[in-house]
DNA sequence: GTCACTGCAAACGTTTTGCAGCCAT
DNA sequence: ATGGCTGCAAAACGTTTGCAGTGAC
């Protein structure tokens, strides 16, 4: 890995991350951090995410046409609302490390896998609730 | 559902996705039918994969920032190879709708799955002989 | 005859990139 | 002092859309 360096950019963007709940878009997170570090710009943005999910301190979703990203690291699913287009962070215990452990029993198809992504689509509760 | 209407281009497109085993992209799909039906544009193509998608005749996938398409609509997961970037077709018997029948018991993120999008990450049989 | 569909071109929104200067290390 | 990083602007990319004409039903 390529060394990197702390700038206040980058701190502010995985702080922001590490505590969102909304699976934020980079246009989201530009917008929030844009508030405190007014200077910032979408590139700046979109530059940490990525080497950010390289680095492996957050996740890139991928949603429809546009990316999402997710601070929590701990291995766990996603539930996409056909409704509102919220994210909902699924945790299903052992689900994902079952899925990957299947998948890597000797097959014709040959492949390793070594993640998975899990994306259900349906409906939040708020959702189910409100309508 | 809208009324339909079976255009050559409409038809064609169909054809090539039924039979198609590399999950192509757009513009593959658009290169392969240009072949036989010279005057067929991009927009065209685009146009019917999204409303064949949307009648359910074949799945479009989600795979980094662009669309994939796939013809087998039969229930199953896919690898993408972090090698060469082949999207391959991985059958676990029930392995869809075990994830869905586990995300839709009861949790306090009262979400509601109907659908599920396996996807693993690692290596196609290819990439582990050759490299 | 109707209207879903086509080709064409232009537009769109998201994401990336080139560059000159800046600042963390 | 190095070179990874920033802001800015422009470009690139996949995808969508408006339009006038065409062809499936």
């Amino acid at each position: 890995m390529k060394n990197r360096r702390m700038t206040s950019q980058r701190l502010k963007i995985l702080q922001h991350l590490r505590d969102a709940e909304n699976h934020p878009t980079a246009e989201m997170v530009y917008r929030e951090i844009s508030k405190e570090l007014p200077s910032i710009t979408l590139a700046t943005v979109y530059r940490n995410l990525n080497l950010l999910a390289e680095d492996g301190e957050l996740l890139r979703l991928e949603v429809g046409d546009v990316f999402r990203y997710d601070g929590r690291t701990m291995l766990h699913q996603h539930g996409v609302c056909k409704n509102c287009g919220r994210i909902v962070d699924i945790f299903r215990k052992g689900m994902s490390e079952n899925a990957l452990r299947r998948a890597n029993r000797a097959r014709s198809d040959g492949f390793r896998a070594d993640s998975v992504s899990i994306m259900f689509s349906g409906y939040c509760k708020q959702c189910i609730r409100g309508e």
